[in-house]
DNA sequence: CTAAACCCTGTAATCGTTACAGGGTCAAGC
DNA sequence: GCTTGACCCTGTAACGATTACAGGGTTTAG
């Protein structure tokens, strides 16, 4: 049959594993393949689109939620498209926070790691600030 | 007995759950505490200094192992500090490159979010551009 | 006919933390 | 004494997304 492919193909055409797929299929993200009559999964293009639609959506960070409520939205072409507005953007605002948080991170371990000047690990500055910023930080609330 | 706090002092004195104690305890970094007759652990300013320390960890983000690493370069102060540098150094550009592809996740979703100008969903932009992006994606290893 | 490559299901691992269940201990108040 | 609530114990399972099995069946090429 034409434009029939195992899930090992859908594979390697979409960069996505096949227990990736099995797993969307299970949480409901894919609906259930044709089999054939020894039950091996048998996808269409439309599914090839959809797994690539979720593997886009993961390369972006979206969380498998996220990406099932805008599949939803698609299945559904007359819903107001606010909610897909909605999703993107909170998501945008958590990357954002994410970011600052890291940069943060970054910064203070750049610090750190300029205090090493070599030498024993009792006097290495590294390990003296893991143990003196200690109680300080849970009560600045700088974690 | 002074200076003996049980685990639930521990906890709201170093801002570490007990969960996250008996945890650590469990995969070998912290020792195993003395115990009172009726098998209450019992913790030493010591033990204090050590969750501190897992916990400053770990609020840069570095992972258990890591800190395990560092606190036995602690245990035995005579072993040469460039480890330590090299944990926190390769923890640092570890973090620097989750930063760079963050923001280019953050970069591209900005673009997604903009496109949007409300309407149906079978118009929507965002949702057009994960299944437009799809294909072409995975091969250019933009993920 | 056989070996490799594929597919199936179900389960467990990863990481760090949290949340139970089911039970024991200890203080204060009645 | 007896109860209530706040602790503590152990062991197990959940979270999210993916990977890695085990144990078995199927297809395909040599």
């Amino acid at each position: 049959m034409k434009n029939a492919y195992r899930i090992g193909e859908v594979a390697t055409r979409t960069g996505c594993s096949p227990e990736s797929i099995r797993h969307y299929e299970k949480l409901g993200l894919l609906p259930t393949p044709k089999r054939s009559e020894q039950g091996y999964r048998y996808y269409d293009q439309a599914a090839l689109e959809r797994i690539g639609f979720i593997r886009h959506g993961r390369s972006l960070g979206l969380d498998l939620h996220s990406i099932q409520e805008l599949l939803a939205l698609s299945d559904h072409p007359d819903t107001d498209c606010g909610a897909a507005d909605d999703i993107a953007t909170r998501h945008l605002q958590h990357l954002e926070a994410r970011i600052a948080k890291l940069q943060a991170l970054a910064a203070e371990l750049r610090q750190v790691v300029q205090q090493c000047r070599g030498g024993k690990a009792a006097d290495c500055q590294i390990i003296q600030t893991l143990y003196d910023h200690t109680l300080a930080c849970s009560e600045r609330g700088c974690g």
